[in-house]
DNA sequence: GCCTATGAATAAGT
DNA sequence: ACTTATTCATAGGC
């Protein structure tokens, strides 16, 4: 189908022609639709899947486009009583989120987690005696040894150096508001502008919420 | 708009009839279509957007509502060059994905961490004397006084049991294909059904490599 | 899962 | 941001 063919024949299936439009037009409208609205667009025009060349229709298509998928999810949830979360990186890095993203990538890692436990690459989890066979940061703590805390400061160093060389790196984002389909809580994140709300909804991450016991004051 | 108003008048505007249709029933089809195919089905029906009841209706419109999601999801990645990931928890907790679900976490997670440490909800990171106002995780190890290590067994155990919620997932999760359109990967997850295959692509997290030095066997 | 009629999303233009 | 004409998604039925 070519994009002139359709153009030229218009058939209006409903009875209905202008469910609100300005009253004033009402009037003399007939006599020269044609004149006065020739054709005011070509209407929805269909497009290739394929990236976007020109940079203000991608930014334009990815609004627009980004609001109908976060409705569509909010829909979604809603109907089915499912629970949605996405992440959403711009071109440019600027994220985008919708539904609560902390909660259910806490829920989506612990089901990984979990689901690493009950069929381990070696073996774990079956705990017959004590805590043998079971990853280190699994056992009690109390259950360590004395003797053995040498070691665990080991351990903690590493894991220091591999946490937060993975972890944290660099500068400081904000989280800015969206506008909202009424349902579920979209944000956008910034980069480096400043903005004080954020309201965070649930979860705080692992190392977060507890200081050093010795960086508190 | 009633429903059965619109039903009485038909209108094609394209000039094709039917494009992929049964040949044999070309023929003689127009005699008694009306009798034949009084009124097939009513279309789409207007829903509302609130909790389905019925199960199996809701189990439908999941399915159905979740394939057009990720259909969408995928067309703005590609269209608008943006990285997009969805977790999805069905009702009974079946979890789909769609899109590098890992990948889009841990720069999810890294970009959260960043605005922690630039924005500290005490204050930190304002290193002046020593290891003072540094997460504790950045301190060296060796500054620990041994009088401290009991602190430090308590906040071992708070790590553990967040970060073993959070990180470890890789290994043994199980990643069933689903249909694809063909631009990203969405994929299903259960909960106990085996599955060899997990391309898994990128991603291991921390504390992932090393084991303890008392769990090693 | 496939089909059809209809509701909704959206590409361009303003 | 608003409008329109068109394409796309999908509810209900098989």
């Amino acid at each position: 189908m070519e994009v002139g063919e359709a153009s030229t024949i218009t058939c209006f299936p409903t009875t209905e022609q202008n469910p609100l439009q300005n009253p004033n037009l009402l009037v003399n409208q007939q006599t020269e639709t044609k004149l006065q609205n020739p054709k005011t667009t070509k209407g929805r025009q269909k497009i290739e899947i394929k990236e976007i060349k020109e940079v203000n229709r991608r930014q334009v298509t990815f609004s627009k486009r980004r609001s109908g998928l976060f409705k569509k999810a909010a829909e979604l949830s809603v109907l089915s009583g499912a629970q949605i979360g996405i992440v959403t990186f711009s071109r440019c890095d600027r994220i985008y989120t919708f539904g609560n993203v902390d909660t259910l990538i806490e829920k989506y890692l612990h089901k990984t987690t979990v689901m690493l436990r009950s069929h381990p690459g070696g073996e774990v989890a079956n705990g017959e005696e004590g805590d043998e066979g079971v990853m280190w940061w699994e056992r009690e703590v109390e259950s360590v040894a004395e003797e053995e805390m040498e070691e665990y400061k080991n351990a903690l160093s590493v894991l220091r150096d591999n946490l937060w060389t993975r972890i944290c790196e660099l500068g400081g984002d904000r989280t800015v508001e969206m506008n909202v389909p009424a349902l579920m809580n979209p944000t956008v994140m910034n980069d480096h502008r400043g903005h004080g709300g954020n309201d965070h909804g649930g979860l705080e991450f692992a190392m977060v919420p507890f200081m050093s016991p010795n960086a508190r004051q």
